[in-house]
RNA sequence: GUGGGCGUAGCUCAGCCGGUAGAGCAUUCGGUUGUGGUCCGAAAUGUCGCGGGUUCGAUCCCCGUCGCUCACCCCA
């Protein structure tokens, strides 16, 4: 037992099985990457009012999730929660919005939330996002969506969903308030999901208690209040998804847990993860760049959680392999072959030559044993004879085959690069 | 924040009615003074989560505590 344990509800990767992650989080970026999207490299925390004021006051992840406190100079500061209100900061302040629109973002990394940690939900979690920021275009709504639906399929996954609906635009949501409001006036709550009412009704078409969702069953709903801008462009989405053949399913009680969220928004679920079955979110926020000291202008974007499509895949049995690999793997049998196989790896590797070598004068059958694990294509055993002679049998680890070749950094590159580019040539 | 389950070797777990611990995998070494994966053999590794109580005696029973885990809630 160590004395030191990690945080409570973190999420760590470490080897053999760390690859998965970097496999997952470059899998998810790559659509973004060739869609013209580029890095915005972020704090991981942030002035505490940037989320308050961004995420929003009704929200559960800003009233009881933050991790917040004050730095030495008294500055409230808090561990970004979610990426869009930092990556929406970082664009007003350096005036990305300034230049060519729209502006396209991606970020990938640590997030928190002070939560019970529970299958797929940690305190520490990792995401990728996009964030595409300037024009209202319903093509962007689905490129972004399509981003992150060519991401899941990208890395394998078959069993998700995509549920979308439409918030609306502020002439929408005011009228659809009005009478959402009187409706659950009428209903008996208890104190507090009357408080949670009164900040965003919204809220109570969440709520998993079988009386409320039988009380809210005819509540009326957002999409039935929609203004005619908004439902012509949430119609033009959902025929432009269509047309893209990317399936999806309307869910009209669709409720995001942020509040910056107008128009279309949508999530991405897995139908074989536990409780916590939502893979990825987003949607087209118009208020945030204002709230936040910009000029008005809409954007859009999402999160996909790294950790829960890790789940996912390993829910579907996708086997995600390895990608390091190694090419040579030296076993010095003595102290001088030792020195030289130890200069060789280093001359190699500075050649792209990935090298390894067996450390800690191990007995030649365990060396051997350490070089199949090491996963590497060739093995070369160095001994008195091939100090002697200046060659080396370099034996291919798959199939057994064996060549003579110079013990020399030039001589076993070339045997290296000509046996790359045969197997690449196949 | 509320509730259920579980804490024994690096990992997965066994341990009967209380008598101070085992297996498999992994690790290292040997069988084979110079060529791996299989097989056979051996070695090493534990405050039985922590604190208290009951008892001649507690991994086992009781209380507390901490941790993990699953669910509610919420969301990635």
């Amino acid at each position: 037992m160590s004395k030191f344990s990690a945080p409570k509800g973190v999420k760590e990767y470490f080897p053999p099985d760390s690859h998965k992650f970097e496999f997952v989080r470059d899998g998810l970026l790559f659509p973004a990457r060739v869609a013209g999207y580029q890095l915005l490299e972020l704090p991981v925390f942030e002035d505490t009012e940037v989320f308050a004021r961004g995420v929003g006051a009704s929200t559960d992840v800003v009233t009881k999730e933050m991790y917040t406190f004050d730095d030495r100079g008294g500055r409230s500061i808090t561990l970004r929660p979610e990426g869009t209100a930092g990556a929406i900061r970082a664009v007003i302040e350096h005036g990305l919005d300034k230049g060519q629109l729209p502006v396209k973002i991606f970020y990938q990394g640590a997030f928190f939330r002070a939560e019970r940690p529970q299958a797929g939900r940690y305190r520490q979690f990792y995401q990728v996002g996009i964030e595409a920021i300037g024009y209202q275009d319903p093509e962007i709504d689905v490129e972004v969506i399509s981003i992150a639906d060519q991401g899941y399929r990208k890395l394998g996954l078959k069993n998700f969903q995509l549920e979308i609906t439409s918030l609306g635009d502020l002439q929408s949501r005011t009228a659809h308030k009005k009478d959402l409001m009187s409706f659950i006036g009428k209903l008996k709550l208890d104190e507090a999901t009357l408080e949670r009412a009164k900040l965003n009704p919204l809220r109570l078409f969440d709520d998993k208690r079988e009386e409320i969702k039988q009380s809210m069953k005819d509540a009326p709903v957002l999409l039935d209040y929609l203004s005619k801008e908004s439902a012509a462009h949430f119609n033009r989405v959902q025929d432009l998804l269509k047309s893209l053949s990317i399936p999806f399913t309307i869910n009209k009680k669709m409720v995001r847990g942020l509040d910056y969220y107008t128009g279309t928004t949508f999530e991405f679920t897995h139908s074989l993860l536990g409780a916590q079955s939502g893979i990825g979110g987003g949607g087209r926020y118009d208020g945030l760049m204002s709230l936040l000291g910009g000029k008005e202008m809409s954007g859009i974007g999402f999160g996909l959680g790294i950790d829960r499509t890790i789940l996912a895949l390993e829910a579907e049995s996708i086997n995600i392999k390895n990608q390091n690999y190694l090419h040579i793997y030296f076993v010095p049998l003595g102290e001088t072959a030792k020195q030289t196989a130890f200069e060789l790896c280093v001359a190699l590797r500075t050649r792209e030559i990935s090298a390894d070598m067996a450390y800690g004068d191990r007995g030649l059958k365990g060396a051997m044993n350490a070089a199949d694990k090491s996963g590497a294509t060739f093995v070369a055993v160095i001994g008195d004879e091939e100090m002697k002679t200046g060659k080396v049998t370099l034996k291919n680890l798959r199939d057994g085959s064996t060549e003579l070749v110079n013990l020399s950094v030039e001589d076993l590159t070339r045997f290296v690069e000509k046996i790359r580019i045969t197997s690449k040539s196949k």
